[in-house]
DNA sequence: CATGAATGAGTTTTCATTCAT
DNA sequence: AATGAATGAAAACTCATTCAT
């Protein structure tokens, strides 16, 4: 067996253990997951998990850096279509929710976690978010683009990228929470939160 | 009057029990609470528990009502003072947004719940939320004033409502898990996202 | 209050607490006895048994010899009527299993019971059990009867008592064990049993 | 080779368990049996119960099954050798009587358990138990040997069978409840009660 | 590479019992 | 006479982890 392949086939190992952990904790939610749990699923001994991480802390990790680029990607296929900046603003609201509802665990479990290492790639509140964070850069740039012609603080844009975010984050969570509201009822609460984030925006133009 | 005197001690134990809870949740999240851990700090034997709950599950949702109850208190005390409108709707989403801040974990604990009997306390997005749920009830009184003389139909007035409270809920989640954020920085959010919200009303109207 | 009423309603609250006990254990089997259990029950605190017992143990016994007097008394009532020997033994072997029947917890309890302070009312293979036990006198006594006129060792009198006793003591379990036997074949075993025994002794006397 | 020496290590510590819990369950009962007991005894730690057992309950039905097997084997080799029919009934009845006793303990967990996964085996006084239980089948055939020139019924037959079964049965069990009976008395008992037996028979075949 | 054996520390819960009042 | 408070000890069971093989 080449190097390559072993290396492959360690890869896919721990690529099997990461999602069945994944599933576990969509199913059961963070506290159900254990190792035990794990190996039995995909018919391995407990120990198996340590030859491929050091704890299961190290595995939560992974799973978590997986998850946060699974989102990123996901993510950053988004902002990027239109050429008018108030069209380009809408679809690309709309496609960062829907895509954050098609992965509502992992979204829960990236977004909500308090932990350093984790918010180190998540957090946007801080000054300066718009050159460190991408999801904020983007849209300080479509904010920007949307202004153009008027004067404005590159702080002030900073600050409305962030609150159009935890906007949209507000709804997401919620949405996710509240599980079952019917499609309708969806479709009208995104729509009305676009018109609102749009009409933010417009009145300080005119 | 020794009656009297015992349910007082009964309910100081069982405040001390709930209190401690809270504390270790804040500190660990709900997975780290163990009836031990509860018992070593407040200096009992785990027995005592189930002298004054059925099980640790009657302990938490004690918990849970009582941060539920201390959050609907602190909340209700806020959408009142000011007659102008828009006024009303700056100060108390500010209110709202500092009561919030001042007890974070307890906040994030009942809104990030999802387990049914919380969210029959806290969901909002349904379609009627204005009738069953107090804090969409009034903030779309305050739309409704606010849009005097404009025709806008009810239902768009409830998820206008609703998405104010989506919207400012995000800002609170992040802004309690984005710890460590500035004062000014923390200020300069908050009265932006008031801004950005008026404004989204304000250009409807004119 | 007077003393007698005193130890009137101190005897009531005994056998408030023995009879509830006897409840639970017919319900749920020994194991299933517990001091909490019983005041529940009753609507006081675990603490009075230990007003009314030394502990669960006296408890336990007191029942027992309440389970034992009941026995005794249900079965001293059996053994009389009939002048005819061998109807005489018949109709007491009958009532006897009836009665048994009748009471299937308490019996089990008693008569399977191992402890020393049980087995010496209940044990019945000794060498003299006939002058020790009623059961083995009574039964002693028709089996003369029956011989009468035949040479028969007292010794074997004894043994034959205590052999139409065990085997009769063996149906008794099983039916009790076996519960679910239809009644008809209740009957046909019960039938059966007493022809056998008659057979047995008719036979050495022709 | 490894793989067999381990299935036979295996083998081993469960067989270390299981007798391990039968000699509490022989000494204090199947109440006293608890797993940290069996642990300590045999110098293990708790937890190695899960290693081997699903829990608690799979280890007693293994137990059980266990002795279940040893009193079936046993039992067996029993109903078999001499060609007269009275001496064959004779013969294995002292037999059967004798190998109970050699596992008191085993048969009386067994013959005396209630749950019903164990009574599918050990229930014999339902009609038609001569086809389904191997001990009254053997039994009946003896007995059908006995009359043979007799009329007599099947029904009967079976009957007969299942009391002779009951009464040694009765027999049994209290030699066994009555330890300490002097090995002179127990001969003498158990001589009677095959003299009885072979009685009744004897009788409605003159 | 993979595992079976084993465990220590932990989990929730139940129990019989004591004692001050 | 009766109890509420409190507990130590024990119950069954789970978990993450280690280690020799």
């Amino acid at each position: 067996m080449s190097k390559e392949r072993q290396a492959l086939k360690q890869e896919e190992i721990k690529n099997l253990i990461i999602n069945t952990a994944q599933e576990i904790v969509a199913k059961e939610g963070i506290n159900g997951l254990s190792i035990r749990k794990i190996t039995n699923i995909i018919d391995y001994s407990p120990a198996i998990i340590y030859h491929y991480f050091k704890d299961k802390d190290e595995m939560i990790s992974k799973l978590m850096e997986k998850n946060y680029k699974k989102i990123i990607d996901a993510m950053s296929s988004v902002y990027s279509t239109n050429s008018e900046p108030e069209q380009k603003l809408k679809d690309s609201t709309k496609a960062y929710i829907e895509i954050a509802l098609q992965m509502p665990d992992e979204y829960m479990n990236i977004m909500l976690n308090t932990s350093d290492n984790i918010l180190e790639h998540t957090s946007v509140l801080f000054n300066g978010a718009s050159v460190k964070r991408q999801a904020i850069g983007v849209l300080c740039k479509v904010v920007k683009d949307y202004y153009k012609g008027f004067t404005i603080s590159d702080a002030e844009i900073e600050l409305t990228a962030q609150l159009i975010w935890t906007s949209t984050f507000g709804l997401i969570i919620r949405l996710i929470i509240e599980k079952n509201i019917p499609q309708e009822q969806r479709n009208n609460l995104i729509n009305q939160h676009i018109k609102i984030i749009i009409n933010g925006l417009l009145h300080t133009k005119s």
